[in-house]
DNA sequence: AGCACGCCGACT
DNA sequence: GTCGGCGTGCTC
């Protein structure tokens, strides 16, 4: 038996593939190989070596061509990715593609690491002094004045300086160069004393350095988590070690980017989506070489390596965008604890709402709990005023008492913030003749109305149509907007406070790369503002002078079949009102509701997020539901019915039985209709992770053979983290 | 997921 | 007569 390789390819299948060794070269677990696959070619990742195989040898093709002298992935990656894999119930192979940035999935020689910088030529410097360009161009021979700039540099400062740089290097008038990373270090700012909790929080991780060890940094808004993070990292750094920082998607501002490096005086490497395929590259490369140290990121810079790992952060760790939400459905945080349980490192999760899962560890002492308590910044928690809109009926949905609260903040020169969770003028588009309004035919779901553009859409699948001037049904003209979106509460509150700045916030007005930040930079100069948006504004972002938070509308939260819907609201709640007051100014939070007495605003507001999350938890242990039970939800779509139903049906066939397992289903799921598709879901629970897994991992492919599986697209989740 | 093969409609 | 629709099947 000759040897042969195991070997992981990108395709959602639930194999690995074997293959006869390359003829040349060493290909060791880790490595990545260039193989003939189907009728093509394709990079695989080998995992093992010298295994038996069982395809014929008339089958089994031979590797083309090792692409690495040394293996790429290093044991404790690999050991991770093998169990991610098996642990989502993912394609191996998938889960290997998601490691790897895109530029080393591909058969290419490594690209340089070194960093390019750019600088003027003799030439720019005579038309930087002439004035002679205009526009982006200018800015970015302005942005060189004072010395060369990288990549990441330009990012922070300059959103479009790419183009520009096209054209100048065209002109002669900058050149391009390569810099060793170490040597694009900038000046240090000093870091402010710790006060005492954020010492001991730092004493007491700084402890567990070099062996594992997971922590719940539970630190309420503006209790100073960031410095926490920052006095870490710099221990992490004098121990010569490397440090991972993983940031909820919308954490990751150029803000945050600025303050670490300006802080820590090292290079900071930055991963994330809407990084050039190369720098994302290059920052995984650097940081596997050991040359760069510190590495920031969302999601998938979980899976970078750290060959001199000294610490992983988890900042928002109850934020939901670390759970991946399609192909492999992989959980950040999660993962984040596996590695650094297999590097024997602490492992910090950060949070001022943390999930219930987390909590839930503390509580089994698998974790260790350090509190922030104390704002060092402000001088009171904000006041939490709840009004009552029953009974009130109000053109904008703006009360009397909330306007007045707006009135006032404003009147002394300091800033309001609207929250609303939704975007849009009018969720409904209403008919007052008949009662007909506005519904998407893809989802079966009401049109938000737009205004601004004249349209309706679909929030669950972004289809467009035209604003009806009548209604189809009854032909009446009589069509109101019903409820209400940030745009319209943004036009109510320019009607009501004219000669107040109003900024809105949400994915329309930030549809641009930085247009958030620069939204938000005006306001850095405390004039009297009233910012109107949804979840975006719930994070980030110090606004000193902001000083009233006012909540509308959040009872849709309240009122969900979600059993996660109750924690998220809390979460959200918390997090918006934590915008209030961050500097000397005592912030004020004002909440409307239709639902005054809900138990779950009551702990809220009258004993926080902690009270409230403890009431939470004890009715998911007493209703079996996680963290205390386990769920696996089997969704599938199809353009029939039928088809949902004749899969879903199977699949529930091939269901082992077992009293350790609980069906729900199959079941239409919680949108029955999305995009024109059929929904339908299983959802298998078990108080017995272990149980589930064990039953899991075969049923998975199982299902993959299943003949009506073909004629649906269906995806297994494991811990989903909402069930739409 | 890609990619090709394969058998039925509107076009040069 | 062919270009092309996406159903079906395979990838070591």
């Amino acid at each position: 038996m000759p040897s042969v390789l195991r070997i992981a390819l990108p395709v959602p299948l639930p194999t690995l593939f074997d293959y006869l060794p390359p003829t040349a070269g060493e290909a060791a677990p880790g490595s990545r190989v260039l193989v003939p696959f189907g009728r093509g070619k394709a990079v695989g990742v080998v995992v093992e070596t010298d295994v038996s195989t069982t395809i014929g040898s008339t089958r089994l093709k031979r590797a083309l061509r090792v692409l690495d002298e040394a293996p790429l992935l290093d044991p404790e990656l690999m050991q991770t990715l093998a169990w991610a894999a098996d642990y989502w119930l993912g394609a191996p192979g998938e889960a290997y593609a998601n490691a790897l940035p895109l530029l080393l999935r591909e058969d290419k020689p490594l690209p340089e690491t070194r960093e390019p910088i750019w600088q003027l030529t003799i030439a720019g410097r005579s038309a930087l002094d002439a004035g002679s360009r205009r526009g982006g161009s200018r800015a970015l021979l302005q942005a060189l004045s004072s010395g060369s700039l990288s990549a990441a540099e330009l990012d922070v400062s300059l959103a479009d300086w790419r183009a520009a740089a096209r054209r100048l290097i065209e002109a002669g008038l900058i050149e391009c160069d390569e810099l060793a990373p170490a040597a694009t270090s900038g000046p240090v700012t000093k870091a402010p004393a710790l006060h005492a909790e954020q010492e001991a929080a730092v004493d007491a991780i700084a402890d567990s350095f070099g062996r594992f060890q997971p922590f719940l940094l539970d630190g309420i808004t503006g209790s100073g988590k960031t410095e926490v993070y920052l006095a870490l990292i710099q221990r992490t750094l004098a121990a010569g070690k490397q440090a991972l920082l993983l940031v909820p998607e919308i954490g990751l501002a150029p803000q945050t980017v600025r303050r670490l490096r300006e802080r820590l005086g090292v290079p900071i490497e930055v991963l994330h989506s809407n990084l050039a395929e190369g720098e994302r590259a290059r920052a995984w490369l650097r940081m596997r070489s050991g040359d760069a140290k510190v590495v920031l990121g969302t999601r998938s810079a979980v899976f970078t390596p750290l060959p001199q790992a000294g610490l992983i952060i988890v900042d928002e760790e109850h934020d939901g965008s670390y759970k991946q939400q399609e192909g492999f459905r992989y959980h950040a945080r999660d993962l984040a604890l596996v590695r650094a349980r297999a590097l024997n490192v602490p492992v910090v999760l950060g949070s001022a709402t943390p999930s219930l899962e987390s909590l839930a560890n503390v509580e089994a002492g698998r974790y260790q709990a350090l509190h922030l308590r104390s704002r060092p910044s402000a001088a009171h928690p904000p006041q939490v005023q709840i009004v009552d809109m029953r009974a009130q009926r109000l053109e904008h949905g703006l009360s009397p008492a909330l306007l007045h609260a707006v009135g006032e903040t404003v009147a002394r020169g300091e800033q309001v913030l609207v929250f609303r969770n939704r975007r849009g003028y009018a969720p409904v588009l209403f008919c007052h003749g008949c009662g007909w309004h506005a519904e998407c035919p893809r989802c079966e779901h009401p049109l938000t109305l737009h205004a601004a553009w004249r349209r309706l859409v679909c929030h669950h699948c972004d289809q467009q149509s035209p604003v009806p001037s009548a209604c189809p049904v009854c032909g009446s003209t009589e069509l109101k907007p019903q409820g209400q979106g940030t745009e319209r509460l943004e036009e109510a509150l320019i009607a009501y406070f004219p000669q107040i700045p109003v900024l809105r916030i949400d994915r329309e007005t930030t549809r641009r790369r930085d247009a958030f930040e620069h939204l938000l930079d005006n306001l850095q100069n405390d004039a009297p503002a009233i910012l109107v948006g949804t979840q975006m504004l719930a994070k980030g972002h110090d606004l000193p002078n902001l000083t009233l938070v006012a909540i509308v509308g959040v009872d849709e939260g309240l009122l969900s079949v979600d059993f996660r819907a109750g924690e998220r609201l809390a979460q959200l709640v918390v997090q918006v009102a934590g915008r209030a007051g961050r500097a000397r100014k005592p912030g004020r939070v004002v909440l409307q509701t239709h639902h005054p007495d809900h138990p779950l605003l009551r702990s809220l507001l009258a004993q926080g997020y902690a009270a409230a999350a403890k009431e939470l938890l004890a009715e998911r242990r007493q209703t079996g539901l996680p963290p205390y039970g386990h769920q696996v939800l089997l969704r599938c779509e199809a353009h029939q019915r039928a088809m949902v139903d004749a899969f879903l049906s199977e699949a529930n066939a091939a269901l082992p039985a077992s009293d350790t397992l609980q069906i729900a289903g199959p079941m239409p799921a919680p949108m029955p209709l999305r995009a024109g598709r059929q929904r339908g879901q299983l959802l298998i629970e078990s108080t017995s992770r272990r149980h589930l897994h064990a039953a899991m991992r075969p049923w998975a492919l199982q299902l993959a053979q299943l003949p009506s599986a073909r004629k649906v697209r269906w995806s297994l989740d494991v811990d989903p983290i909402d069930l739409y």
